[in-house]
DNA sequence: CACATTCATCGAAGAATATCAATGAATTAG
DNA sequence: CTAATTCATTGATATTCTTCGATGAATGTG
């Protein structure tokens, strides 16, 4: 068992090479990707919004609570819909979106401070 | 109550303006930055590196277990650090990280994700 | 002191992301 | 069918993020 350096005669031995972590590169990714969808104020305050609103809310309506654009709505709920952190349903000429709480609840502090207050 | 439009006579009124995002834009950036820190693979694999050790392990040992370099990974640990994920310590030469249980345990799922397996 | 080691910081390059304006697709009304 | 409305997609731009190489700061050794 060789050692790269003794210091101080104790047992600092950096580099002692303990366990590697069990967590591949692969499902890391995935589970970034659903960090990553929570990782942005705009998405947080759409979560918000659609829970505090019980029924489905339209995308017209939820442009109106933000400074942003049309476009730029539809991308980030492209991206809560991807990690199925809300649903979508179509109605006529609109497209409802409410939360999906089967998906959220998975994550039960991050829906606790985006649905309380 | 003035309706933009009659769509088939039902009630599919669009745009009822319901309740407002009662999650304002500060708070909501400061939670997109805790958010932030665990979207991506490479710090969710360090904290899985560190949360499987028992004892606090130092930097040119994490860098071991990774194909990027050194101050990259000071990087990620800096990120780590700055929203407590983690927790530093200095011993001589060395420094010496370990996960932050307090924090990490208010992430339950993300605990679980990042922790298990 | 000079030298080696560990780690953090700096500056730059490349990739990813958020945003917009313009356009396209789907649906409904007339 | 034509026109209007809602929403998604495309292409472009500016910002942010990840990564690297080089350097600097702190500590320990001889």
């Amino acid at each position: 068992m060789a050692r790269k350096r003794e210091t101080n005669g104790n047992d600092d031995t950096c580099c002692r090479t303990g366990t590697s972590p069990k967590l591949g590169a692969v499902r890391a990714r995935a589970y970034a990707g659903w960090f990553k969808a929570l990782a942005d104020p705009t998405r947080i305050r759409i979560l918000n919004l659609l829970a505090a609103n019980r029924n489905p809310v339209c995308v017209c309506d939820i442009v109106k609570h933000f400074p942003i654009g049309q476009p730029t709505i539809s991308h980030h709920l492209k991206i809560l819909r991807a990690t199925r952190f809300v649903l979508a349903e179509r109605r006529g000429t609109f497209m409802y979106y409410r939360v999906n709480l089967k998906c959220l609840g998975e994550f039960p502090h991050a829906a606790r401070l985006i649905m309380d207050v």
